[in-house]
DNA sequence: CCTATAAGTATCTTTTAAGATACTTTATAT
DNA sequence: ATATAAAGTATCTTAAAAGATACTTATAGG
């Protein structure tokens, strides 16, 4: 690790990249499940909001994490696709949607022993 | 990945753990650094406020990512480290490093051709 | 001519994180 | 008696992210 210079601190590259309420979805969804439109993915995302669902994949897009195609039709017909560039995080995903399962378990364990401690 | 209920997108866990303007760094160093006193962070943690600071530790205690052990003199000596769990970060952190790094060079490799290209 | 449709914009409000600044505590050394 | 040190609290302000709600656009189909 990069003792003089904190900044180097690479980590938050990576994080700029995923923070969002709603971003690790999406990529997995596109990941996984391949070319969405518009109203699938907010179909999917249960919740989200035209603004924020539009905000989200602006970013991915600008990040080359996702593409956006435009079909000039009307109704409009827009499909969002992972990148290759955007593959490219899933090892890291991986590892952590492991620790984070391993987390939700550790944690689901702390409450059980409470439970059982207040008996 | 599971299909029918996108909320066990357990990235989101590990998310909620690192989401903080300095906690990446904070773990880093307690992990790499081993042992430091709250001053010492603040010191390496260049233009950090102590609220700050404390928010940020506090959180990571209550997560069980580090140790806080209070000295009962004066005045106070606290020392923070990182525990045995928030060890088991480090592959999560260093492939985020990893990624991070690779794609700041990319980044930096895009604006240079835009320059180029603008010549 | 009217309506429905998909993919958004435009505003406004709420929530949350972080920063700025000043204050507190208490045994010890002067 | 007073000043000092380390590790914080307490308030207030600012900034950024997300949510609620209403509106827009352009054409094909009835």
């Amino acid at each position: 690790m990069e003792k003089k210079n904190p900044d180097l601190c690479k980590v938050d590259n990576t994080l700029h990249i995923l923070i969002g309420k709603w971003k690790p979805l999406i990529i997995m969804h596109l990941m996984f499940g391949g070319t969405k439109r518009f109203s699938d993915l907010q179909r999917a995302l249960t919740g989200i909001t035209t603004k924020t669902l539009t905000t989200q994949l602006r970013e991915l897009e600008e990040q080359e994490i996702i593409l956006r195609v435009v079909y000039p039709v009307v109704p409009p017909r827009v499909e969002y696709s992972i990148t290759e560039y955007g593959m490219t995080l899933q090892p890291v995903l991986h590892l952590m949607h492991e620790w984070g399962n391993a987390h939700l378990e550790r944690q689901l364990n702390k409450d059980q022993s409470t439970f059982n401690n207040n008996q």
